[in-house]
DNA sequence: GACCTACGTCTCGGTGAGCGAAACGTTCGA
DNA sequence: TCGAACGTTTCGCTCACCGAGACGTAGGTC
């Protein structure tokens, strides 16, 4: 299902890419299917597996193998997510509880958004957005306002290359995205109106570390009642209040990889 | 800081050993160090930590290594934590909202406790549970409630081996430890009354799902301020509504592993 | 300045862990 | 009854991995 072009020649690529090969939603997965997403032989895969097993980075089942909990551990000891999580949880809880709206904190990874936390009541909005997954940068709230504040040679690496289109709505045109980005940096604040899926509407404001913009923190709502403009004031008075505890304490700032 | 007994003679083994080797608060850890709590050799913790990086399972840093995002992603994908966390956010919010206490969402895994989620608001209780985080089963409310709700066997090769006495308050004699689970079976609710930690009181109820106890959920609060015995309506209603979405939803159950 | 220790990096020859072809038993559905 | 797909196991070859050791540097002590 994914391609990873480093060191598949040796035992801790191939391993890493048997994990990797699990998407998001997946439950258990079959020998046979692992063999066909990772294009490794039968019998290394199966090698593996057992080993993953022992290991406790997966979990066999009737069925086949699943990521297990022992990778939940180490995944939630990443320390710079962790940090910043710690730290946005109460702020976070603050604007779900004013707004009763979906928040979402994303980082930036690459040229892509990945979300760190999603917070959400019983209302189920079907936003593509889950944690630990990632998103383009170009239609999602969050992602603009990282594109926004984040190095400039971003947005450039961004805007060369051909943007894909999600939806009708979807900005596609590199002008118009350069246009968009410059009127987010003014207004600090940054809308997605069905651009990354139709029936999702978003605001996103930027977290300001002590090194610059690192991260973002965003509302979301079906687009028939979520009005965005409602809670423009809410969302900056939550990011900047966030923003000036990242740097009271010396926030080392997000940095991906 | 910790020895694993599973194949430190393979390179998967040897690598899992050096993830492993971070803590949950450690920032970034020199090469000397990762030496230090590996036990492996210098130069085989240096190239195995460069070709970590090359994966993106390790991030570099001018003081040393640190877990990347990489590994937070992964974690993520981990099905039964992250199932029973997406469905279980919007009641764990609930209780937060009608009590603004610290609420916890554990997991038995081998004979402990692992915190799958944790919510908690700007005041600040000094607990020692993180996300991710371990602890013991009989001097916590989630672990007693999980002792109580999980596999008789469980509860015998606890009871079997001596209890660690975190505070003065810890149930350490294992006739005391069997009656209280008694009476949990009875009541539904476990407290803890400064058993982990001092100054920490909390309740908790358990989770059923469709094959059985399969988690708990928690409230935790200062020992001064916080009358746990308030709560217990409260969150029994959550344990108990939530208990029955996942039934409902044919949850797989939690299986540790 | 001279000495020492600790650290990160790199080299190199020996060897055993890992490789993949292939065979095997089983369970399906055709 | 046949065939296909799957999980499991064997086996001989070979190359990725190992660890002793050397090296440059930084920092602390006398």
């Amino acid at each position: 299902m994914r391609d990873v072009t480093v060191g598949t020649e040796t035992v801790l690529g191939k391993a890493t890419l048997i994990l990797r090969s699990f998407a998001i939603g997946d439950q258990a997965l079959p020998l046979a299917e692992l063999v066909r997403r990772t294009g490794l032989h039968k019998a290394t895969v199966y090698r593996l597996c057992q080993e993953l097993v022992a290991l406790r980075l997966l979990a066999r089942e009737s069925s086949g193998y699943r990521l297990s909990g022992g990778l939940f551990e180490l995944g939630m000891r990443a320390s710079a997510e962790r940090g910043l999580l710690e730290l946005a949880i109460p702020f976070l809880l603050d604007l779900y509880e004013r707004t009763h709206e979906t928040v979402h904190l994303g980082v930036l990874d690459g040229a892509e958004v990945v979300y760190v936390s999603k917070i959400n009541g019983h209302r189920q909005v079907r936003s593509p957005s889950r944690v630990g997954g990632r998103m383009p940068l170009h239609c999602t709230a969050i992602g603009k306002v990282l594109l926004a504040f984040g190095d400039p040679s971003l947005r450039q690496s961004v805007l060369s290359k051909p943007l894909e289109r999600r939806t009708p709505h979807t900005i596609v045109a590199p002008g118009s995205l350069s246009k968009a980005v410059t009127a987010i940096r003014r207004t600090g604040v940054a809308f997605d109106r069905e651009e990354s899926a139709l029936g999702i509407t978003c605001v996103a404001a930027p977290l300001v570390g002590a090194d610059g913009a690192v991260a973002a923190i965003s509302l979301t709502g079906p687009t028939g009642r979520f009005r965005p403009e409602r809670h423009v004031a809410a969302l900056q008075a939550t990011a900047v209040a966030l923003s000036n505890v990242m740097v009271r304490r010396g926030f080392p700032g997000y940095r991906g990889g």
